[in-house]
DNA sequence: GACTTTAGGTACACGACTGTAGCTTATCTG
DNA sequence: CAGATAAGCTACAGTCGTGTACCTAAAGTC
């Protein structure tokens, strides 16, 4: 070894966390359609012949270190609180967005070809919930137990929370807490039959 | 000129719309961040030099097409019909989403470099409508003539529509007409208080 | 302490894109 | 028709990423 000489050499797991933390940062940084082995192995302080020992291409890297990540928390409909349920579960949402492989999973969702690189047990497994799964959850829970009819919970209205995120998310903004509550009350709650605005 | 030989040499208002259709076409297929002289050179069927002798990079390029592409229509409310404008103005707004300068700025607004290279100038020009331009545009219409009170008109509310249907264009499944029939009636009139839904 | 495994490093040929220079020639203008 | 303009083309040196081969030495195993 000639210069940087590290006096400790990472290995298997610790290596693979670092690479998987690296290829995470990377493509927040470049894109999906710019992640380079280069830019990787650069990151993570490793050898490109280091990553091609394990994967074949920088989105099969990215791709296992979604499939390693934490998974996404689901929500918890509480007590009786309809309104303070759903707040939190958007609130889980924005979170999980937040956090680099929810952004990396944005990533590769809005990238030109992300999707078709993505095989479909991936897709199963990382991105099933990003769909309607934080607001409907809890709005299933509280129309069983007659809060409101169940039949009010269409597929526009169980997309309501999720989509006003978003959009807050593309326009650079992340929601604050404030902005989440305005969100149940002047859009899910109405669009419910449960519009307890003061107005 | 050795092979190849074209009758025709475009000059000129000509060869800069092809360009301009090139590097949107160009952007779809490869992303803001994979854009490259030789792409666009290749695609328009001109010489890279030919580019150089105009525009400094391939962003300059995009930003110039995007300039230079029709502008947004409007909303413009008509009679009496606040549904039915609501969901006109949805279906603008679809509209100029998948035409080719709606998904060019899509790419840009999701790029992870893609804003910072935008002049703020252009942003004013180009990205200034794509907020709550196309629903507030007729809410505001009809909260003035006393349908409803304006003051229903919050950020939050402003977005719903919009919000639902970038939703649904991430998803990979433009909105129908009846898709956007759906959200005015289940989540826009709600939210300003006329629920005309018959459950 | 010897042996196996595997990370770190160097080297190389290949291909894509860059930015510039310099030439040829089609197209437009007066 | 002559001259000016600008598009098309070729060439080139430079940079960056690729994928592979091969060597070295550190970390683990017995």
């Amino acid at each position: 070894m000639s210069q940087n000489d590290r006096r400790t050499r990472r290995r298997g797991e610790e290596l693979i966390n670092a690479i998987h933390a690296a290829v995470l940062e990377e493509v927040l940084e470049v894109g999906v359609g710019r992640l380079t082995m280069e830019g990787i192995g650069r990151r993570a302080a490793t050898a490109r012949t280091t990553l091609y020992r394990r994967w074949p291409d920088p989105i099969a890297v990215l791709l296992d270190a979604l499939y390693h990540a934490h998974p996404v928390e689901e929500p918890t409909p509480g007590a009786d609180d309809l309104r303070g349920d759903l707040i939190r579960s958007l609130q889980l949402m924005v979170k999980w967005t937040l956090s680099p492989a929810g952004r990396a999973v944005a990533a590769i969702l809005t990238d030109p070809k992300g999707i078709e690189q993505v095989s479909d047990e991936l897709v199963e497994q990382v991105f099933a919930q990003r769909g309607g799964t934080f607001t409907s959850t809890v709005l299933r829970h509280y129309a069983e137990r007659g809060h409101f009819p169940a039949s009010r919970i269409t597929p526009v209205v169980a997309d309501i929370g999720e989509a006003l995120v978003v959009k807050r998310l593309l326009d650079g903004a992340p929601p604050t807490d404030a902005d989440l509550a305005d969100i149940v009350d002047q859009a899910i709650l109405p669009a419910i039959g449960l519009a307890d605005r003061l107005t």
